[in-house]
DNA sequence: AAGTAAATTTAGGCATGCCGAAAAAATGGA
DNA sequence: TCCATTTTTTCGGCATGCCTAAATTTACTT
């Protein structure tokens, strides 16, 4: 009913799609840094193909991002600092319905995807206060500061580590529920102690210690969930990039 | 990007425009039952006429609402359960926004006016149980029970009220955030014992006693403030609505 | 009863964002 | 190099919900 600006300008006019496709062009390269293309949006999105082309000249004319024909998508500057706004309203908003509303950690994404539009930057600041400014979400992901700031632990898939390796768990990827739910009741978690086994053999699954030294159990986890689950080297620290 | 239902069947299908538009119809007859004309929906909603006459068809359609051309708009059965539904998540939101955030009672409802429409039924079971389920908002609305009960207090407004009358402030209209303002700046609040002393003359602004026993001041009030203050008056009680 | 003013509806149009089908371009293997 | 497959784009269309301008109906005055 109020047509004034209750969000800085950098957000308001753009619509919820074109907050939802920046942030996914985003968080496609957060953990690894292969450029998205537009079919891998029209998949994340749930939309067709060609409505990608259209949205991507939206974004383009915006200034938001930046394309050449059948070429990969990327975010321009002022994209990308809407993009870390996008992300770090969705995952403050995420951290509030585990920590305050009783969520579990698989139910937190829907709520969060459509919430993300709507809430106002004072909601957004506000809600970071009372949440004491966390700095990651309830998966890990790491929450940006409301200057940009973002601080990316250095982690690797726990798929892609050799035996012997160990380390916590630092992120799991939210991108399922489903597995979500299998991790929660296989009582694996973020932060978690983890140490490679071995893999069972001709590409079967890859076997892992997981637990405090108290309570090991060993685990064998399908080729999803070790590339769902981050994990951060035990040993010297590895340097951490650090985002605009 | 989920595309399971989210909410009940009476909520999840319809758009925000819908819900927005049944709520008003319904909180234009919550305190006087005059019917509400298409115009005056259109300024409430702050859309053209000609949008209104679009959207009453599709609200008939819906079976949400009944309409004789040239006639006022009244609600179905359905019509008023989803609107109870949108008011109660309406002034459950304002409520959280006041009690948890430190929202001031003038802010809080253009946040809700869009908050209301993108929170899932499961957020709105939790918010209300973590607020221990308040019966009423910022402002005094009485907030319907998740089964669409609501009870109405009987009141009236304080420019009607007789000289020498007395009783307490049990709703003010949030319509104006300015009017809300002026009376937080006067310490005019909720549940205030209230006193008529009498008019100026010439249909000039009225003189109230507003205060407890050990600190009463006696202000002037204009036309649009003692319009928007409801007041229970003392002694026996009157009889109370029950809303389905 | 007629005329005027106000309210309401109709008609035509616009913006957003989605779709499917078809065309065009890129890719990779033989 | 050429062909087949995949990816991307173009094209036409649809649904929602809003607008303005014009026509219609109603309400009020005289
Ligand atoms: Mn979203
Ligand atoms: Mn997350
Ligand atoms: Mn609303
Ligand atoms: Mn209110």
């Amino acid at each position: 009913m109020s047509p004034m600006s209750r969000n800085s300008p950098a957000l308001s006019i753009k619509s919820a799609s074109v907050q939802d496709y920046v942030k996914v062009i985003y968080t496609s390269t957060e953990w690894q840094d292969q450029r998205v293309t537009p079919s891998q949006l029209a998949a994340r999105l749930g939309v067709a193909n060609s409505s990608v082309t259209g949205m991507v000249r939206k974004l383009v004319d915006l200034g938001l991002a930046v394309h050449q024909p059948y070429q990969p998508v990327e975010l321009t500057g002022e994209g990308k600092a809407l993009a870390l706004a996008m992300v770090r309203r969705h995952r403050l908003i995420e951290t509030f319905l585990v920590q305050e509303l009783g969520y579990a950690w698989d139910e937190v994404h829907d709520e969060a995807e459509l919430l993300e539009h709507t809430v106002s930057d004072t909601f957004v600041d506000r809600l970071s206060a009372k949440l004491r400014h966390p700095t990651r979400d309830p998966h890990g992901d790491p929450i940006p500061a409301a200057d940009g700031t973002v601080r990316m632990p250095a982690a690797h898939q726990l798929g892609e580590l050799d035996p012997g390796h160990t380390g916590h768990i630092i992120r799991i990827s939210d991108a399922n529920p489903e597995l979500l739910r299998f991790l929660s009741t296989e009582e694996i978690g973020l932060d978690d102690r983890v140490e490679v086994i071995g893999h069972r053999p001709f590409g079967g699954s890859l076997v892992v210690r997981i637990g405090s030294a108290d309570r090991p159990r060993e685990i064998d986890l399908g080729q999803e969930a070790t590339a769902a689950l981050w994990v951060a080297s035990d040993g010297p620290h590895e340097n951490c990039l650090l985002g605009s």
